[in-house]
Order: C-alpha cells, then structure tokens, then sequence
DNA sequence: ACATTAATTATGT
DNA sequence: ACATAATTAATGT
C-alpha cells in the first residue's frame, strides 16, 4: 500500500477532473489506499476529522446513530465520490460514521492538506462545491419527502435514488449493486422493515421489482416513477 | 394509514 | 448448528 498509485485510477473521476498530470501526480502522492471489508467503519460519528477520503471501489454508506438505538442511513457513497470531508461543512469532528457495506479501497489525505488543496487546485475545489451542492440538494428533497409523502412513496422515492446513484443494468432490469437489506431501505425511507418488506413483496407480485436477500432489481423504473409521485 | 409484536420460514457461513 | 434476513398475520394507535 502507499505509494504506488497509479494516475489512471484516479484521472477519470470528478474531483481530479480539469486538473494537470503533475498535479494529479502530486496530489496522489500525498494519498495512502486502504483496503476495508464490509462491516468496518472507515471512521466513527464524533471522532476528529484527521483525514478526507477519496471511495475508488467498493460502496460505504454515511449513517447516525440516535440517542435511542436507531440508525439513520444519511447518505449512499457510490464508487468516485469523496466522503469524509468535515472541513469543507468547517467541523473538526466526523458528523456521521461511514459504514463499509461492500469491501472497499480507499484513497486517504491527511485533513492537514485540505486548505492547500482548495487553495492550489481549482478543479478540486470546484468538485467539492459541486458535491457539497449535490448532497444538500439531496437532503432537500428528503427532508420533502420525509414530511409530506406516505411510505410507499417515500421507499420507491429511496429505491428510485439508489437505481440513479447504483444502478447497474441487467438482462432483466437495473440491479442496485451493492448488498442492500429491507432494515437498510427503512433506515433510508424513515419506515420498518416490515412495511419495507411488505411493499417490495406487493411490487414483487406486479412485476416492478425482483428480489433477493441482500439485493434488488427494479424491472419497470417508470413504475416507480409513478408510485413515487402523491397521485399515482 | 401505519407501527408493533410475534411467530415462522429461508438463506448464508 | 447458528446467526442473519425476509415473510406473514394479528393486534395496536
């Protein structure tokens, strides 16, 4: 691990967008990988936020644990995405724990090298406007959902997210391509598993979805679509 | 309209 | 065999 790091892992992928070889070059070089398997924390609600992140492969999900026990899915990391970046909401400690739900490699920088990277590198900083834009257009939308739509829109609103965010196409349909659960979409969609359970098996039975333990295939999107919308 | 409780079954190591 | 996931029905708010 460490210092080997080839430029063409990384070159393709948003935050290095728009930015020189050399510069990639440098930044890569300040990076270590790491390797997680699924059920690690890559980092814990509360702890200090030394290091920003850079998700190659693999899936991590940010999630919060409440007073009570229960667990909130805040956010799904697809494979590209930066996480871990505190500094750039200006908190010194970690607001949620990032959940390794497929195994994982990682690109780490020491926080110490945020500042220099926003100040240096134009394409880096815009990236992370634009995620951090993107993320609380996401919350928006959520926190819409969560007080205005009834569950069986709200979970076809989650699943519609994932198929965007995670979708890989199939013969058969889209595929959310990492291990997902009934528990995992109620934390998401603010509902019980039951009711997850029982919505899926109904959409099972009309043909709009098709599933296993541990994973999901929406046959019919547009479906979705509808049953995500307060008329349909 | 949805949660909770509980009992039952399926599936992965 | 054991733990984790998923289903299903009954009952509660």
């Amino acid at each position: 691990m460490g210092k080997l790091l080839d430029e063409s892992l990384v070159t393709g992928l948003p935050p290095f967008l728009g930015l020189q070889r050399d510069q990639i070059r440098l930044i890569l070089d300040e990076a270590v990988s790491q390797r997680h398997d699924a059920g690690a924390n890559v980092f814990s609600e509360g702890s200090p936020a030394t290091q920003f992140f850079l998700l190659l492969d693999g899936h991590v999900r940010a999630q919060r644990t409440t007073p009570n026990g229960d667990q909130v899915i805040l956010h799904q990391i697809p494979p590209g995405e930066m996480f871990g970046i505190a500094r750039a909401m200006g908190l010194e400690a970690y607001p949620a724990t990032a959940v390794v739900v497929a195994e994982s490699i990682v690109l780490a920088w020491p926080m110490r090298l945020w500042e220099p990277f926003m100040a240096r590198f134009d394409g880096f900083a815009r990236n992370t406007f634009r995620t951090v834009g993107a993320r609380m257009h996401d919350k928006n939308d959520r926190i819409m959902e969560m007080a205005t739509l009834a569950v069986e829109q709200r979970i076809s609103s989650a699943l519609l997210r994932l198929v965007n965010q995670s979708g890989r196409k199939t013969p058969q349909g889209i595929e959310i391509d990492f291990p997902i659960t009934r528990q995992d979409l109620s934390e998401m969609s603010g509902t019980t598993l039951h009711t997850v359970s029982r919505t899926l098996s109904a959409w099972e039975k009309a043909g709009i979805v098709q599933s296993e333990r541990k994973k999901i295939t929406v046959l019919q999107p547009h479906r979705l679509v509808v049953l995500s919308q307060p008329q349909g």
